[in-house]
DNA sequence: TTGCTTCCATACGCCAGAGTATGGAAAACC
DNA sequence: GGTTTTCCATACTCTGGCGTATGGAAGCAA
């Protein structure tokens, strides 16, 4: 056939449709993941994929996998590098425009939530972070059931901006009107 | 053929097709309306359909409208019935559990952000509860900027919590601790 | 009764994506 | 240098939903 157009390797790993599955779920969403779509993305025909993998659950299944961990990672390495407790809040919030793929990826997921296999996925993650936030909210002095209502308020507040992100209704995110609405917020959700 | 076995009445009308739909979407999210099986679900076949609408879009555009006007009528009629901009705050919560199914029409529409015909409506929608929003914190005192960015503020938990409830991670809408979060949220959002 | 209109069933063709089967090229092994 | 293994292309079948065409039943009309 023809000099192969496929731009890097010679050969491709499970691993690359994996990193590719969630480039495409970033961008088109869960529901859009389909095998012959991917392939046709990627230059290349499924005969490739079924031989990596069994079938469009198993990608879907180690795709998200490696999301999470990813996630897991980025989440511990932000406690441990912030002592400060309203530091670790406010970075929280400010890290929404960096780490774009995986929030974009997580807010797929979101408006994936009832996929049986989305679903434990987001429950992981949402408990993990509102562990995390709950967790600075205490060392801020907060008694535990305050901190845990707080934090849930709190991670509410981050969900619902990624759906008005999702529905073009946040003001863009180099805007002098978004630095004074995430101050705002920031006023209101973090003792001083 | 046998003797129908319809329920209800003999003949149906768009406006049949329209509401049936809007319990499957309530159900199953946008992406699962489907003719096909809509009509199985309705215990009829698509001949039906293709008799009152021109095809999908059509069906979906109309559902929306009706979706949408009955909010919209909601959300006047609660402004108009409450005179105390705190209570009418308050009952913005408290109204989640109520209007079971225009709630969870709605949080599927959220789902399908980024659909063509969904997003203005989703758009709309914001809008007019947010602004509804600001007024009620402009008539408390705030500043016009301030009661923007607090209606902004607001209508992200309530966002945020119809997506944990998608997760299933909300507590149960009878239990105690929900009304111990409720109140949380109230005492913090709301000014006294 | 005849005829017209309304509403629906049935039977098609079409298309996209899933999954399978098989063969071939290229690299790795010995 | 031949063999084996790895990786992918091609060519199927199958399923499910879309949209169309056509006919038939029930109700009203004259």
């Amino acid at each position: 056939m023809k000099p192969l157009m496929r731009n890097d390797k010679a050969t491709l790993t499970a691993a690359d449709w994996e990193r590719e599955a969630l480039e495409l779920i970033a961008d088109c969403g869960v529901q859009a993941l389909a095998i012959e779509p991917l392939a046709r993305r990627m230059g290349i025909t499924k005969g490739s994929f079924y031989w990596h993998f069994s079938g469009r659950e198993s990608l879907l299944e180690r795709a998200l996998e490696r999301w999470e961990e990813h996630d897991s990672r980025n989440l511990n390495k932000s406690l441990g590098e912030i002592d400060d407790p309203r530091e670790r809040l406010v970075s929280f919030f400010r890290r929404v425009g960096r780490e774009k793929l995986t929030h974009e990826v997580y807010s797929e997921l979101c408006a994936a939530a009832g996929h049986p296999q989305v679903e434990p996925v987001l429950e992981r993650v949402a408990e993990r972070r509102m562990q995390h936030l709950s967790a600075a909210f205490e060392e801020l002095g907060m008694a535990p059931e305050r901190a845990r209502h707080q934090a849930r308020l709190t991670y509410s507040v981050y969900l619902g901006f990624l759906q008005l992100q999702r529905q073009h209704q946040t003001p863009s995110l180099s805007s002098g009107d978004f630095e004074a609405y995430i101050e705002h917020v920031i006023q209101t959700l973090i003792p001083a």
